[in-house]
DNA sequence: GTCTATATACGGATAGAC
DNA sequence: GTCTATCCGTATATAGAC
């Protein structure tokens, strides 16, 4: 019953930040999850804050092995791997009969007066998205128009998914967040060279384009 | 000091329920705030979820007066509009020097797993919100594409709204609301009819638009 | 309708033996 | 490192006089 107590305790803090948020999760929640003993929690964790912490240090750590490299499995072209983020999503959503809410997106909102410790790891989170969903565009660089600023365009794909997870919560619908990335594939569409030029393009895609759901 | 106790307690706790969130605010902020003791309270609300309750009927009651119509002063171009009211979200995101965060939507975040009669609440803001939104497009939708999915892009402008409101309030940066209004703002000229096509357009805005902050 | 005083529960955190 | 027991603040809500 020793084996890593402190991992325990952490991946329970994380998994129950994510559903309940951060001040709905008591530390006895946490224990009887990790089934530890506050003994054993202030004895690796100064207080509660801290746990919050290193929660948010282990998913900036583990977003590339937990996030994108999953959903990138079978997904080599750079746009289309931000659309297989976004289905990725999707898929979280729909299994959790759209309960599923972004941690990080969660943990901003409710954290934004927290000590800038805090907001730091939050900003850092959402910074290593970016720049990974950035990766994505700049590889497919020379598919854009020349002047397209792909930096501002992988913030706004951050923005459509938060936005759109926000939505399909709320509504408990994931057609909410479909749409919304519906919309940002003819955007991103849009700034193409080449293209049927028209953003309405109905069904020719490339290909791969069947692999995703419905909105992406 | 009686003069209509039950608003006062409404109105701090519609201030309190934005600022701190719903679970951080204690009554007995509420209380002070409104300067009226535990007896009153409860002789006008059973309890605190009700109190949650009354706050987003008067949100939904008061978001014409109170947020469209203030933000819509001088811009009769409906698509001016849409982006009028981005305008007034930024200039709220400023004066509160970047942790400004949209009440509903924090709400929906936290609330997600309250009550029914609670989250309905919540996604008749949101819809609210989307309607408003959607009439203004309807206004002009001449000036787009035929087949052009207005709803759907009213929408996407909650989405963007939303998803740029969370991470200015998190990087603590304005500009990053900016770019992603300004993201939409070329999306939806890439929608409309003539215009000179490529997106990045530069400056050639019609009339009105230097009415506007930096994104918009 | 409004007041003061207070019941009752639960939260984070600590003490100190083992 | 882990355990049991517990302190102590704060929170929601109630009681009952006025």
């Amino acid at each position: 019953m020793s084996a890593d107590t402190r991992g325990r305790i952490l991946g329970s803090a994380m998994e129950l930040f994510a559903t309940k948020g951060y001040a709905q999760t008591s530390i006895d929640d946490v224990l009887r999850r990790s089934d530890a003993k506050p003994g054993s929690l202030y004895h690796f964790f100064p207080g509660k804050e801290d746990l919050l912490i290193a929660v948010l240090e282990a998913h900036r750590a583990g977003i590339d092995a937990l996030l994108f490299q999953p959903a990138w499995i079978g997904f080599d072209d750079p746009i289309e791997r931000v659309f297989a983020l976004m289905a990725r999503y999707r898929m979280l959503i729909v299994a959790s009969d759209c309960e599923y809410g972004c941690p990080i997106g969660s943990l901003a909102l409710e954290m934004h007066k927290a000590r800038k410790s805090v907001r730091e790891r939050i900003s850092a989170n959402f910074a290593a998205w970016t720049d990974a969903v950035h990766r994505c565009y700049l590889q497919a660089a020379d598919r854009f128009e020349s002047g397209t600023n792909l930096r501002e365009l992988a913030e706004f794909t951050l923005t459509t998914m938060e936005g759109g997870v926000m939505q399909s919560r709320t509504f408990r619908d994931v057609s909410y967040f479909d749409r919304s990335v519906k919309q940002l594939r003819q955007y991103v569409q849009a700034l193409m060279k080449t293209p049927s030029r028209r953003v309405a393009a109905p069904k020719k895609r490339v290909g791969g384009s069947k692999a995703h759901p419905p909105g992406a």
